[in-house]
Order: C-alpha cells, then sequence, then structure tokens
DNA sequence: TCTGGGGTCCTGCCACCT
DNA sequence: TCTGAGGTGGCAGGACCC
C-alpha cells in the first residue's frame, strides 16, 4: 500500500501492488499558489498567500511554505497574516490558472477519454482501458506524473484505487507530489484506522454527530448498526457512510457535468442600509446571471435571492417564475420582488442571485445592442442554430438590451439534464 | 478570528391535488 | 360534503465541497 517518508505524507514503493486500482485522482499541489511561483521564480520558497488584499477577503490558496504556520483556505486573509506575519500576498490571476488548467486536463485526455474535472485543479481518471497502451495504473500515474511536471512545471499528486472515494483519499494522503496506491484487496486495510472526517461529505458537524455516539474512525463504523447512522446523520448520508466506510462506491468516472444552477453574489466592502443602492447592486448581479445563461443557451425556471446581513444571519427565498427566462431584467425585477419581501433588520454585508431549474432554449442565444453588426451576428447566430438543431427548434433569439461586453455566441450549447 | 464565491445535495415543512 | 392518506412540488435553511 503505502508507508510514511518522514514528512507526514504516505506514498508507495515504486514496486507497489496496484492491482484493481483503476481509478486514479489527481490533484495539483497548492495550484494556485504554485502557478504564481511558475511565473515569479523569485517566490519560490517564500510563504505566499493567494487571496484580495482586503479586510473582507480570505484565502484562496497558500504555499505549503505558509501552511506550515497554519494557513489555510478559506481563512480571513487578516487572520493567516497574524499566522503568519512574512507572508507575501498574491493577488488571484484566474485566467492564468484556468489556462495551466485545461494543459493538465489535456494531458489527462492522451491517457484516457475518461477524464472527469471535479474543479480547476483536480480530476478523476478511469485507466482501466488503458492498461495495453500506457501499462498498469501504477505505472501510468508515474508517467502522468513526470508529464504534467515536464510540460507545466507544476507538480500533482495522485491516488490510484478501486473506488473514486478511495483514490481520493489516498491523493489526499500523498499531497505534496506523492503517488499512494491502494490495491483493491488492501482497501478495507486502508479505510480503518481513518477518522470519520476523512470519508467524503462527513464535514464538521457530520463529525460531531458521529463523535458524539463514539464513533470516531472508519473501523468505528463498521461496527455501528445502520439505524444509528441513519439517525444520527438523517437516511440519505447514513446510507452514503454505510457504503463508503465498506469501501463500496457505484460512482463511475464521468465525463459530462451538467450544471444546475448558476448565481453571482457579492460581499461589499462595507455593510448597506439603503435599499436604492441593495436594489441597484440586484440588477447588477441579474444582468450578470442572464448574460451567463445566454452563453450557455440556457433558461431558469426559478430565481432566488440570498442576503447576508451583518450579523452574519443569512436568508433565501426564491421563487418559481410563470415563463422560464434568461433575461437580467426579468431576473432583476425577480430578485427585486423577493427582496421587497425580506425583513431587513440590519445592514447587509452580501447580495447573491441565483437561476436555478435551467433548461435549454434550443437556441443558440446573443446579446443585441442596435447597429446593424449585432443585428448580423445575431441573424448568423440563428442560421447556426437551425443547422444544428433543425429550423423547427429556432423558435425565437432572445433580446436583451445593455450588458456591452458579452454578445457571444456559443457554438455547441450543453443542455442540462433531461433537456436537449 | 471573524468568516469569499461558486456550486450541489439533503431535510423539513407546507400547500395542493387525487 | 367531509376527512384522511399519499404523492408531488415549492420553498427555506443548512451542510458540505473546492
Amino acid at each position: 500500500m503505502g508507508r510514511g517518508d518522514g514528512t507526514g505524507r504516505i506514498v508507495s514503493a515504486d514496486d507497489a501492488d496496484d492491482s484493481g486500482a483503476g481509478i486514479l485522482h489527481v490533484d495539483m499541489d497548492a495550484f494556485y499558489a504554485s502557478v504564481e511561483v511558475l511565473d515569479d521564480p523569485s517566490l519560490r520558497g517564500q510563504p505566499i498567500i493567494i487571496g484580495a488584499p482586503d479586510s473582507r477577503s480570505v484565502v484562496s490558496s497558500a504555499s505549503y511554505e505558509a501552511r506550515r504556520f497554519g494557513v489555510r483556505a478559506a481563512m480571513p486573509v487578516g487572520q493567516a497574516l497574524r499566522l503568519c506575519p512574512t507572508a507575501i500576498v498574491v493577488e488571484p490571476h484566474f485566467d492564468r490558472y484556468l489556462a495551466l488548467s485545461a494543459q493538465v486536463m489535456e494531458i489527462f485526455r492522451t491517457v484516457t477519454p475518461l477524464v472527469e474535472p471535479l474543479s480547476i485543479d483536480e480530476a478523476f481518471l478511469d485507466v482501466r482501458g488503458a492498461r495495453r497502451l500506457w501499462g498498469s495504473p501504477g505505472q501510468i500515474a508515474r508517467m502522468l506524473r513526470a508529464r504534467v511536471h515536464d510540460e507545466t512545471g507544476l507538480t500533482c499528486s495522485v491516488g490510484a484505487a478501486a473506488t473514486k472515494h478511495v483514490a481520493k483519499m489516498a491523493s489526499t494522503i500523498s499531497k505534496p507530489d506523492g503517488l499512494l496506491i491502494v490495491a483493491e484487496r488492501d482497501t478495507a486495510a486502508f479505510l480503518a484506522p481513518r477518522p470519520v472526517r476523512a470519508l467524503w461529505g462527513v464535514g464538521p458537524k457530520a463529525a460531531e454527530a458521529l463523535e458524539g455516539r463514539g464513533v470516531r474512525t472508519i473501523a468505528d463504523v463498521l461496527d455501528t448498526p445502520r439505524e444509528v447512522l441513519d439517525r444520527a446523520l438523517g437516511p440519505a448520508m447514513g446510507d452514503r457512510v454505510w457504503h463508503l466506510a465498506r469501501g463500496i462506491d457505484a460512482r463511475t468516472v464521468e465525463t459530462t457535468r451538467v450544471e444546475k444552477s448558476v448565481g453571482h453574489e457579492e460581499t461589499f466592502h462595507s455593510d448597506i442600509d439603503d435599499p436604492v443602492v441593495l436594489r441597484t447592486e440586484l440588477r447588477r448581479l441579474a444582468d450578470r446571471v442572464g448574460a451567463r445563461l445566454r452563453e450557455h443557451g440556457w433558461e431558469a425556471t426559478t430565481i432566488a435571492l440570498k442576503l447576508r446581513f451583518a450579523d452574519f444571519t443569512t436568508v433565501n427565498r426564491s421563487q418559481t417564475l410563470t415563463e422560464p427566462t434568461a433575461v437580467g431584467q426579468r431576473i432583476g425585477e425577480s430578485a427585486i420582488e423577493l427582496f421587497d419581501r425580506i425583513d431587513r433588520h440590519l445592514p447587509v454585508r452580501l447580495v447573491g442571485v441565483r437561476a436555478e431549474r435551467l433548461r435549454a432554449t434550443g437556441v443558440a442565444a446573443a446579446t443585441l445592442w442596435d447597429d446593424d453588426e449585432d443585428w448580423r451576428r445575431v441573424e448568423g447566430a440563428l442560421d447556426d442554430a437551425a443547422a444544428r438543431f433543425g429550423r423547427g427548434a429556432v423558435t425565437r433569439a432572445t433580446l436583451l438590451g445593455g450588458s456591452r461586453g458579452g454578445g457571444t455566441l456559443p457554438s455547441h450549447p450543453r443542455p442540462p439534464a433531461g433537456d436537449a
């Protein structure tokens, strides 16, 4: 299976048994921070915090040098700097991270088409069908780590196992810059001593509920009657934990992902009381949400509003529209209706607008302005849509004002679940 | 210490329909 | 006409993940 190398991580020996370990989880090491070091070598070896130098921002990522001081992602930047006063705060460069992420994912796809990007810096790969071409899972994992390093200059950690859940746990334990292989037959022994918190979906609350019943490790879960798990966690989570603790995880590597909602939210630099300002902000967020819907060729049936007050209490309100929409103005009206119904006892810290229950429009959408060039682009988009979906599918164009800077004409709208 | 932003999923409650 | 059971959908809140 694996052994410690003195750094706290556990990695596999070169001759480790990799039988049945055909699912890989690849996780880039301190991705944002590593990209910044790549682009500015003078940062190498320094404690780095990626985040806005703003009193209300939090840490997006931190170099391992900063983590040694206790700096963690999602920690307020101010707190991080108290823990590590010498840390260098670097503002994030998301476009650059996205570009490198795409490059890494492409490397994965040269090995297997079964790649499931999980986030910008990690992915699952199913390499069970790649043995004849590239070798055993262990050999493939080593090759991938070498290629990612050679072609991007970045390091990654890889977990190899029979299931996604165990592969992910293995990559976490092997970090940084490690490889841990858990052969199928070693799964139970690998899982047993780990804390319940290591199970996917078990966060602080669920861990507390389990530990309150004396369930501290995965081995303890095995000894716990199913009804006790259900009572502690609810039936859905109880079921999941019961299965994961036994190494049972039927999830396959999915190459397509279906978005269920899109939204934007923003925390103000200082709390805002003025309803006029808040409504303006809601309209702005609604326009951004509408633009994203149109970019993908989607409409939303439900609009949700999120408000967080100065005392951090948060309320969510949503309403279902009579007609699905991708129009920023309509989304904004709905958000403002919801906003006006809320009893606002305190200044507002954050507002958010989210579009839910998405469906495909079946037509390439465009943002229109009132000049000829844009009309030509829209006509081109409609012709394009008709060619793809058939003339009958082109029922309408989404005509919108404002939001100059949008206007992209997506070439392949990807429909959300159940629609096409 | 003082908590971002983008999401998914689950649960409980309520209204409505059959 | 009234009542109850069961299914379903809308809504609110919360936990969790990266």
